[in-house]
DNA sequence: TCTATATGATACCTTTTGGTATTATGTCAA
DNA sequence: TTGACATAATACCAAAAGGTATCATATAGA
């Protein structure tokens, strides 16, 4: 959990991720899509798989990262648990769009 | 976005959230309830109402934080992007189990 | 008005983070 | 075997994070 969000933090991880939804890549793959060094590269993968967004299986002289929605999947379901207040919110902006029609752009 | 995974990786932050979700609180009410001090409270907020994860509306001479779940939204919408890889990672246990029912522990 | 209280604003400290550069290791292929 | 290549491991650096202590400001209430 804890590990989760915190490898959600970087937006470069974040991309990271969208890249590994496609398909497994090894890390120069990654890291020939960013303007960082491959040890750059290297600690993000390595915080991702302490996250358990990702998961690491070596190949030859390669390691191929592939994605592990595991941690991604604890993360959604502790925000899950505030569904009920922006529910709440949409419900509160449908009304208010439905009482005040009469309005235009404001 | 950036801002809301920014504010949600840390776990005295997302507490903070939790603790919201009840009802708004000042920032001393927050302060109370965890071992920092208020300083260090004051600055999580800060770093909440950036990711707009909360909203602070002043009355009198206090200051009451409330859930904003603009932010919680729009993370949790970014998790969505991946619901399908841990739906069909689901269907992918379910049929392993159906075709490997006979193994026992491993 | 005077005082206690709730918060704001700084300055400062330590640890973590994101990055580089460099060197070492292991493996593929000629 | 040997050279090229993919990654690992370290050491190092600057900036950001999380925290404290301190001082300033504003307001509620006697």
């Amino acid at each position: 959990m804890q590990g989760a969000f915190r490898a959600l933090a970087d937006p470069t991880r974040r991309q990271i991720l969208k890249h590994l939804s496609r398909h497994e890549m090894s890390i120069g793959d990654v890291a020939n899509r960013f303007d960082i060094t491959r040890a750059a590269v290297k600690k993000h993968l390595t915080i991702l798989e302490e996250g358990r967004l990702i998961s690491v299986t070596a190949r030859g002289r390669e390691r191929f990262n592939r994605l592990e929605p595991e941690g991604l999947k604890s993360a959604a379901d502790w925000l899950g648990f505030f569904d009920r207040f922006w529910d709440h919110r949409l419900d509160d902006l449908k009304s208010a769009i439905e009482n005040h029609e009469k309005k235009s752009n404001d």
